[in-house]
This record gives C-alpha cells, sequence and structure tokens, in this order.
DNA sequence: AAATTATATGCGTCATAACTAATATAAGTC
DNA sequence: GACTTATATTAGTTATGACGCATATAATTT
C-alpha cells in the first residue's frame, strides 16, 4: 500500500508536526498575525531555544512563513485556508471524538467500545 | 496558554493518532466500508498484532468505530464528515506544502525558508 | 467441551523525538 | 569595530512510541 493507492499518507509529515502541544501553541500565538520569536516565547513561556527547535520544525513543513524585518524574524501562517481547515477538524474533535482527558486513560468500564455480541448495525 | 486560550490545543492527541502511517493506511483500507480485522491485515500487510495495536489508538480516538457481528469485528470511520475534512486538509498539503519527500532531509541550499534581508512582505 | 478462528493485551526492546545547556551566527547600535 | 539583542544550531539526555513475541480472551464449529 503505497502512497498512490493511499494518498493520505501524504499527511503523515503534517500530522507529526501538528501533534505536539507546544507546536500548536505556537501556532494559536501567531494566530493570523506576523509576529517575531521573541512574542512567541512570551506568549508560550517556552524557553528561547525550545521556541527555535519547534519553529524550524514548522517552518521545514510549510506550517509557518519567516521573514526577517530587521533583527526580527517574523513568522506567520503561510495561508488564511489553512486554519479555516485546522478549526473545521477542531469543531469535529469537540463535537464527535471522545473527551481528549480521557484518551490517555484507560476508561474502566470499557464503555467507549461496546464489543458485546450484537448483529445490529448501520453500516458496512 | 491553555485550552482556553488555545483550543487547537484539543487537536494535539488527535494529530498524533493520525501522524503514523501505518494508522493512516488503515484508514484507507477502510475507506467508507466496514471491515473486519481480517481484511486490514491482508490490505496492510501488517502483523495482526501491529494491527490490533493501532486499532486500538484509533479506537480510542475515536476516529473508527469497532462493532462485533459473530465472530468478526468490524472497523469503520465514525462519520463521512471526518473523511471530507481530510481530504481538505490533504489537498492543501499538497498544494501548499513543501515536498513531504524533503521534510526528513536537511534543504541543501536551505531554499524552504529564505530568511535572507527583504522588508517587503505581505502579513503582520 | 475440544479445536479452530478472530482479535486483544502485556512486556521487553529499539528507534525517534522533545528538551536542555552551551555555543554560534547575524543584525543593530554606540 | 566592540557590544548588545535576536535567533539558530549542536550535542547530549531523557521520554515516548512503535514493533515483535508470547499469550490471553472470545466466538464458532465439530
Amino acid at each position: 500500500m503505497n502512497r498512490k493507492s493511499c494518498p493520505a499518507l501524504l499527511l503523515g509529515p503534517v500530522f507529526k508536526v501538528l501533534a505536539e502541544p507546544n507546536r500548536l501553541r505556537i501556532l494559536c500565538a501567531l494566530g493570523t498575525e506576523c509576529r517575531p520569536v521573541t512574542d512567541i516565547i512570551h506568549a508560550t513561556a517556552l524557553p528561547q531555544t525550545n521556541v527555535s527547535f519547534h519553529l524550524r520544525i514548522l517552518r521545514e513543513a510549510g506550517l509557518v512563513r519567516a521573514e526577517r524585518r530587521g533583527a526580527f524574524i517574523y513568522y506567520c501562517l503561510p495561508d488564511p485556508e489553512l486554519l479555516a481547515i485546522l478549526q473545521s477538524l477542531q469543531l469535529w474533535v469537540t463535537s464527535n471524538a471522545p473527551s481528549p482527558d480521557l484518551l490517555n486513560r484507560e476508561d474502566p468500564n470499557n464503555e467507549n467500545v461496546s464489543l458485546s455480541n450484537r448483529r445490529a448495525n448501520s453500516c458496512g
């Protein structure tokens, strides 16, 4: 099963970049504005070296654009479209996915997924 | 910067789940159909234990639904909406992001991101 | 109920990614 | 050119996640 038969594989690297909470916070701190790294450092309260580390990853994934203005380097989202897509996904998650706090816990009653015998079904 | 000030943080766990290529292949193998685990094993050529491992993670993230039918457990996507969102993101990636093959390599000329001095800009 | 098929789980190992500290580069100011 | 500010990089450490093996559970068939 290669990329041809599963084009979604293209999304893997992007998802990997977006999976890191601190990177999401950086994107959040950017919003629709362009901001210098210093601002991001203050907004996220992350150490400078760590912000720079994550910015590089975001940059190489094409998820932020960087441009120098004098001594500062401003970062911003490349495209409002991206923001819209992420927001629709966010909407889907909040309305459809299980409580995200449960993701890392075992649900004691295994109620998330009932594997008990029932033939009635809505798909397939 | 908590969830209130950055609701995108909710997406972190979902992205983490979607970042794994084999999980994307499993979703791909499912498509819009419901299929038993055996089918997924054959389609992906992954070892059973590995498929089961990934299915659990997908399940707990709410990205697939499971239902038993006799001896088989059928898995399927919970919602066509999800597929649509992922496809729009995929479209964005293919048209806007840098070549994904470059993501894991250092680009030798550093052409991905020009940090050279230029004051002209389109944002901020 | 024994055997078979379908699927899940626990554990150990290995690879990868995040983080820290120290240092380097690059631009601006005096 | 020396000094300061802004940002990036490198190396080392730690944490996390994927995978494989062995085994467990659950339903089906005989």
